[in-house]
RNA sequence: GCCCAUGUAGCUCAGCGGUAGAGCACUCCCUUGGUAAGGGAGAGGUCGACAGUUCAAUUCUGUCCAUGGGCACCA
């Protein structure tokens, strides 16, 4: 005698065992025909589920977000099925939902060519049409291993295997097709309407390179089809917004095959990049950091102190002469503790803030580089906090201040921070680890900070936080990061005297806010879409003349502007000004000063934004005003 | 590093077993035009590199390099 609550708080008693399906259709017949699956005491179950005994419930549609996440699993389940029908010796492995879809993973003797993905597509159409009903089965586990080796899909067998003895698994049927999952499934196929393959992929089973690699087909998945061609008119989009793309067209840098992972920056995104440099610098030296500049080589031996060279070696470039070997520099630290170790530091001394841009260079693989993003040549806006553990904290709490100030300063509004605690392998006691994970934990509970706790992923000489901003198309990269460092001070015989004349090793805070201005500015121009805002543009204005007539005006106006400290040029060439407007505006240009024979008689300027705002006429000196105010601002032009 | 795809003019791309084409950009000429493309002419390419097959390779095959998308990596 089941009494079914609903999340109007209404209640439904029932004679016997009811059917999530039969709640619903008691409800209406068209929250029957839409019911997807149900929501159970909060836990997700099929249509199918039968309640009986007393329960709270709700009907999932595609209305839901758990409707379009079953939705894009069963859609999976359906490219399983498709892709064994099609190549009945592909063996099934796994295939979650991911962000806007899903994917699946296949062990196949070839990898699938574009056409098979077309084929694919087209048979999960066809079986969707077939209105197949998916059917849960409880089974034994012993007997579900069993039944998977049967049919020669040895991965699934073992993945079943996995699961604790004696527990019961539950496979989901659909025509022909079984497969291990946990469910919910949709109740028939003919619910899954809206999907599209997108690509095909290695990747290795279980997430280890010394494993084979599988071939894994992407797909997108949605409830209705107007989300579905919305979502694929966004990556159009944002392919429009791609730093690469950018790059080149507002002339701002270029990769070459000669020189792979390494910028060559033109003229305009140097002054980008030295808008962002000059502006952390001053910021930095504002809050008690010291500039220093270390050597790009360095000989091996400091890197054998250091244990990069046992270490990091594949990852570092070198170089020799005269019988020596030496390691281009992969990161800054061992340089900094350099500077640190000359002349007897006292505690009076910290905590002693070093920071440096510092160009590094590291032999990433090639497979890893991408655009400006992950490049081998970058420059860190690095620096090192020698400190006491006593100044972890605080000094931890305004190095947070400092980055949220700068990303706000830079236009970011989201930021995703990470905590990374004690991995397995590690040096230090578990009471320093205790006392630095705190000191982490505290100051980023302090600023009220949403944070995704990582366990085990801290670096094995200390904990670190993360800071991290996404590209046009959602990718994360991390930029920001604080990491604390037991361990090397230590080995390369750092030391202070403190108060109490004893001799003690400083803890080292590994720490940059960009992270690498190569990439920082590679997600600047995507977060922008190459708009800068004026502060950072590399071009502020451009005067545009009508006529010939107006060619020393226009001069002198341009002359005026760059004399008040703005980047502007007179653009005289002999073009109509809607030609001139047009491409200034596609150039992304912020402001298109336009003088005819009106503003030279009358000593103004016409004054427009690049996004076809008109501003009117004005004088030489308001503009001025304006814009020099809207960069002290860092103020996004329209 | 691994899997797949791609590599043709400065850019975006078409093409093909008989040594190349468009649009934009570039140069010159005409045009002096008031807020997103005025007209004409011209120049520009070892078809990513190296091998192989072939009478003949930009085209087919192989190797390598680079790029793009994933995977792995990112102490």
């Amino acid at each position: 005698m089941p009494v079914v609550s609903l999340p109007d708080a209404s209640q439904r008693a029932f004679a016997q065992p009811v059917s999530v399906a039969e709640v619903a259709q008691s409800i209406g017949a068209g929250l029957a025909r839409a019911a997807l699956a149900g929501k159970l005491d909060g836990r997700l179950v099929d249509t199918s589920y039968c309640i009986a005994s007393d329960a709270s419930l709700a009907i999932i549609t595609d209305k839901d977000p758990e409707g379009l996440e079953i939705i894009r699993h069963s859609t999976a389940h359906l490219l399983a099925y498709a892709v064994k029908e099609l190549f009945p010796t592909a063996q099934v492995t796994i295939g979650p939902v991911i962000e806007n879809g899903f994917y699946y993973d296949f062990a196949y003797e070839r990898p699938f060519t574009p056409d098979d993905l077309a084929a694919i597509e087209q048979r999960m159409h066809e079986l969707a049409r077939r209105d197949l009903p998916v059917q849960r089965e409880v089974w034994e586990r012993d007997a579900a291993v069993a039944f998977f080796e049967s049919i020669g899909e040895r991965y699934k067998a073992e993945l079943i295997g996995a699961i604790p003895a004696g527990e019961e698994v539950s496979l989901y049927r659909e025509g022909d097709f079984v497969d291990l999952c946990r469910g919910p499934h949709v109740p028939s196929t003919g619910r899954l309407k809206v999907f599209k393959l997108m690509k095909v992929a290695g990747a290795y089973w279980r997430g280890d390179h010394r494993n084979e690699q599988l071939q894994r087909i992407y797909g997108t998945a949605w409830a209705k089809k107007e989300d579905q061609e919305a979502y694929l008119h966004m990556l159009e989009e944002a392919e429009k917004r791609d730093h690469r793309k950018l790059g080149r067209q507002l002339d701002l840098f270029h990769l070459q095959d000669e020189a792979p992972g390494m910028v060559f920056w033109h003229p305009k995104g140097w002054t980008i990049w030295q808008e962002v440099e000059q502006y952390l610098r001053r910021v930095l030296a504002a809050h008690g950091y010291l500039e220093v500049k270390t050597p790009m080589i360095v000989d091996r031996v400091l890197w054998e102190r250091s244990g990069h060279w046992q270490n990091y070696a594949e990852h570092m470039f070198t170089t020799a002469a005269e019988n020596r070997d030496y390691a281009i520099k992969p990161m800054n630290c061992p340089g900094h503790i350099q500077i640190f170790n000359q002349g007897l530091r006292s505690y009076r001394d910290l905590p002693m803030r070093l920071a440096e841009f510092g160009s590094c260079h590291r032999n990433e693989p090639s497979g890893a580089l991408h655009g400006v993003m992950r490049v081998r040549a970058f420059v860190q806006d690095d620096a090192h906090i020698f400190c006491t553990e006593a100044q972890v904290l605080p000094e931890t709490s305004a190095f947070i201040d400092l980055l949220q100030q700068i990303y706000a300063d830079f236009g970011f509004a989201e930021i995703l921070v990470k905590l990374s605690t004690r991995p397995d392998k590690r040096i230090g006691s578990d009471e320093v680890w205790d006392r630095a994970e705190q000191a982490l934990a505290q100051a980023l509970a302090a600023k009220q900070l949403d944070y995704e706790l990582q366990p085990g992923e801290g670096a094995f000489y200390g904990p670190k936080i993360e800071f991290s901003l996404k590209d046009c198309l959602g990718r994360v990269w991390q930029c920001g990061t604080l990491q604390l460092d037991f361990a090397l001070p230590e080995r390369l015989a750092a030391h202070y005297i403190a108060e109490n004349n004893e001799r003690l090793v400083p803890v080292m805070l590994h720490r940059a806010i960009l992270g690498s201005l190569e990439r920082f500015i590679g997600i600047l121009i995507e977060h922008h879409a190459g708009a800068m805002p004026l502060w950072l543009a590399p071009q502020q204005a451009v005067v545009l003349n009508i006529s010939e007539r107006q060619a020393d005006y226009a001069e002198q106006v341009a002359a005026n502007l760059r004399a008040a400290g703005l980047r502007v040029a007179a653009d005289l060439r002999n073009e109509k000004i809607t030609y001139k407007i047009r491409e200034h505006s596609l150039n992304k240009l912020p402001y298109q000063i336009v003088v005819g024979d009106k503003e030279l008689a009358a000593n103004l300027v016409a004054v427009r934004t690049r996004g076809g705002r008109d501003l009117g006429q004005m004088s030489i000196e308001a503009l001025t005003g304006r814009l020099l105010e809207e960069v002290a601002t860092r103020r996004a032009t329209a």
